[in-house]
DNA sequence: TTTGGGCAAATCGTATGCAATCTTGCCATT
DNA sequence: AATGGCAAGATTGCATACGATTTGCCCAAA
């Protein structure tokens, strides 16, 4: 029950842009644990363990999960704490849904503005990503999800829509954890090589079939879940919980 | 359903508005009181002055303005407090293109899922949208606005998808806000006939043409506003304030 | 053995106090 | 008269205290 060994304490950006916003350092952390499996949906994060964690007060603790819970990575409950979010099938179609319909115009829009840095940088990105591919281990596997999401981030950032970009971090993350939930092949190993296809299609300057790839690149990721209802009364969370 | 329950996006779960999650129902009022422009941007919302405003301690009051902030009504400045956003042109551009990519996928959901009952709301919405408008006055002008983006988001309500909604919800209030700063007509008068326009091609279940002219919609509302960039330097703001 | 009630522990919700920081107005100095 | 500095006031950042609510356990009674 001890959360804190998941947390990697000294991911935060050593003295935080702003000295008050230690709230966001914590998110960011627990985020980061979030987003690559350390934290498995269902983990109670109650607000005086994250408090003594880093350190800070419950005041501090509670913002940070305030935001958290905004941003759908955790669900609060009235009186009982903050626990991992533990999405359902129905909330990971809708997240599907959002992306099949967001990627495509930043696609759109990052096909306008994407420089050949830009595009060395997306091939650095995907060596990493194809190195975790090819180590073992549960630490790799990790790296390589979170690799993976960071193309999608990347590309958003590329687009240059601050909106549409904290829209697909939102969607990025909760994707990982549907995947953590869901997956059935922890990561469709397909994934690498359908990202170097939309990075080719965009050097080209084929903004139409870099969209087309995307779309069926989340496609095969939604394929690769097991979405039945496997829960269909309120008991639900019970049972998946951890 | 009645339509008019499901725009609440804060009803998530009936526990969870019911008792006294104080915090939110602050959100919801300064929203509210941002969004129909009762609080003009750059109004300074100190936590003390919001507290006693509804009676509770600032903690609370805290707690509703980082929500705020979170959406991108409100802007916080460390040890300075929080503030009624001023969107900057580049903002505004940025929103409206996201409109300009979500509310066609949003469209194409309702089409789908649209139901007679639906339809003959959004009669009765647009009824009274109408109504506003042949009034005068400035209240008349805030409900007419509201009524608009209620248009928008009922939409996203029939749409089916909760984190569009969510993403809409923080869309149409950002864009009353722009709206209020670099609106020329005040609302684009011919705002209501293009939501009847499309409500029409939806009943028609023609979702190809719904889409046009939900594009076209964004369009005209964009090219309502004077997106000039009068401010070259830092001391916009304080010309801009209230 | 099972069920029900009640008490104790844990945790959250909220208020409030203190320290730090910023703003503002005033005064001295040039 | 203008500028620079200083001190008082105001406001936020954070920690802590206390009350409220839920949970789990234990024990008694059927």
């Amino acid at each position: 029950m001890n959360i804190s060994e998941k947390i990697n304490l000294t991911d935060t950006t050593p003295e935080d842009r702003s000295p008050e916003d230690r709230s966001m350092a914590i998110r960011e952390s627990l985020r980061n644990a979030i987003i690559d499996r350390r934290l498995a949906p269902g983990t109670k994060l109650s607000e005086s363990e994250v408090g003594s964690l880093f350190d800070v007060s419950r005041t501090v603790a509670r913002a940070a999960l305030q935001m958290l819970a905004f941003e759908g990575l955790v669900k609060t409950e009235r009186n009982r704490g903050a626990f991992v979010s533990n999405p359902s099938p129905e909330e990971a179609r809708q997240i599907f849904a959002s992306r099949r319909l967001i990627e495509p115009g930043i696609i759109a829009s990052a096909i306008e503005r994407i420089t050949p840095e830009d595009i060395a940088e997306f091939r650095r990105q995907l060596d990493e990503e194809q190195r975790y591919m090819n180590e073992r281990g549960p630490a790799a596997r990790r790296a390589e999800i979170k690799a993976s999401g960071d193309f999608h981030l990347m590309l958003a950032s590329v687009a240059g829509n601050v909106i549409l970009q904290r829209f697909m971090d939102e969607l990025v993350a909760r994707s990982s954890l549907v995947i953590a939930l869901y997956g059935r092949s922890g990561v469709s190993s397909c994934g690498h090589s359908e990202h170097t296809a939309v990075l080719d299609a965009l050097e080209k300057g084929d903004g139409e079939r870099a969209a087309k790839l995307m779309i069926h690149h989340i496609d095969h990721i939604e394929a690769d879940l097991d979405l039945q209802v496997k829960q269909g009364l309120g008991l639900k969370d019970a049972l998946s919980l951890v």
